[in-house]
DNA sequence: CGCGTCATTGACATCTGTCAACCAGCGTGG
DNA sequence: CCACGCTGGTTGACAGATGTCAATGACGCG
């Protein structure tokens, strides 16, 4: 075992580590390994924060296995889910490109183990290779459009569409069966989605009672009218 | 006059127009000729449209003068204000880096010029001047960190709150004096921080009640108490 | 001067958060 | 292997916040 190896180039297949990221995984096999010897490896426990608000961090940080849960505190203390980062799914942006500190706190939610690029060496790679921030670009851009829709729909739909809304959304990248797996606790959907526990256990209800899904365990919720959710 | 100049290069007085704009003023002046020369100018009327959401467009819009309103239509027609467009910012990042429509709809609050670059012609000047991109990957994720506390407010603040903020963030840029002007209708600014006129008008009376504002006109509000405005 | 638009106020219904009790699943330790 | 306790989920009762609808008022423009 490499040992020191995984600590600095992030994974012992290296291959496998970055160019599953998708802002690099259009660069050929050379730069790609450029990439690699710049890329810092790190591992967290579940319950671990990766950073907290008020950091001035100044690395970009990629999630490689596992997951991070990104929040924010509301001046009152509440706590607000932002969202969730998978594999291959990056932050650190802010406080990367801007002089500012980070707005969120990055909790792992389970072994997680990620790749950090420094400011420097990030600015460097993308002076030299200027694809990589077009990739950032569209990934950055599609993300401020899905939060302002994100938004939107706190101000114009009810806690119960919005709930529909999420358990469709969830149905969709897994849609060959009509089961869809929560992947979060309760109580970080009802913050996800703006609302508290013994609302979602609520609403979820009234959903099975019209018929639109079907309880199975209390995480497994079967989808039966897919349409109907939407139209609430 | 030089009409055709005006329609083709964004405006006659070229260095007041571009130079302006925060993406590219650290370039020097060769550099800024020609990206002025790639700019398109456009026009618009109060209440005319720049896009629609459904549209698949490929330029990005650089406000010039006057402003935009950005708002979003949800699934039951109600209208959300995301944000509104002062000169030197801009918009359309969404069908620009990504194959996709917009989301938006961007509407003129006034008389407005704006400067258009399509997605290719950006493009080259992206890879010909990288630092154009690290500028624009500022300003999105800002603004992903702007719309990501938006979002975080809805549900961690009371209505009340969120107009309170609102007010003291006007006063921030403007903190000369302690009076504000509200730069928006009553609906609009309902729209924006997620609630109707109504309730906005009830809530800066009972802001008045406590003596902590005081309304001159139905526009113009004198903050009394800004810090426990922040405190309630 | 009068009309139309926007803002304000009031009365009311409803949604949803809060608090408290209860229930279910699961791991630990006896 | 069972019992216990912990955590997370569910349910109920209730109050408060906020949206809705309707009426009234203020302002600006023709």
């Amino acid at each position: 075992m490499t040992e020191m190896n995984q600590k600095h180039t992030c994974n012992t297949s290296h291959k496998g580590c970055v160019s599953l990221v998708p802002i690099f995984n259009h660069l050929d096999t050379e730069q790609m390994n450029e990439v690699m010897e710049t890329v810092q490896s790190q591992s967290f426990k579940k319950g671990e924060l990766v950073y907290h608000a008020g950091d001035k961090s100044d690395v970009l940080t990629i999630v490689n296995k596992g997951s991070l849960r990104l929040y924010r505190l509301s001046e009152s203390g509440k706590e607000q889910l932002v969202r969730v980062l998978r594999p291959g799914e990056f932050t650190g942006e802010l406080a990367l490109f801007n002089e500012k500190v980070h707005e969120n706190y990055a909790e792992a939610m389970e072994a997680t183990s990620v790749c950090q690029i420094t400011r420097s060496q990030l600015q460097a790679l993308l002076v030299k290779y200027p694809s990589i921030s077009l990739k950032i670009l569209q990934e950055l851009s599609s993300r401020v459009d899905q939060t302002e829709q994100q938004a939107a729909r706190f101000t114009t739909e009810s806690t119960e569409q919005r709930l529909a809304s999420y358990l469709v959304e969830l149905l969709g990248s897994d849609s060959q069966s009509d089961i869809v797996t929560l992947p979060l606790t309760k109580k970080d959907l009802a913050s996800y989605i703006g609302t508290t526990p013994e609302t979602v256990s609520r609403k979820l209800k009234e959903l099975e009672e019209l018929n639109l899904i079907k309880r199975i365990s209390s995480s497994k919720i079967k989808i039966v009218d897919e349409d109907n959710l939407l139209f609430l």
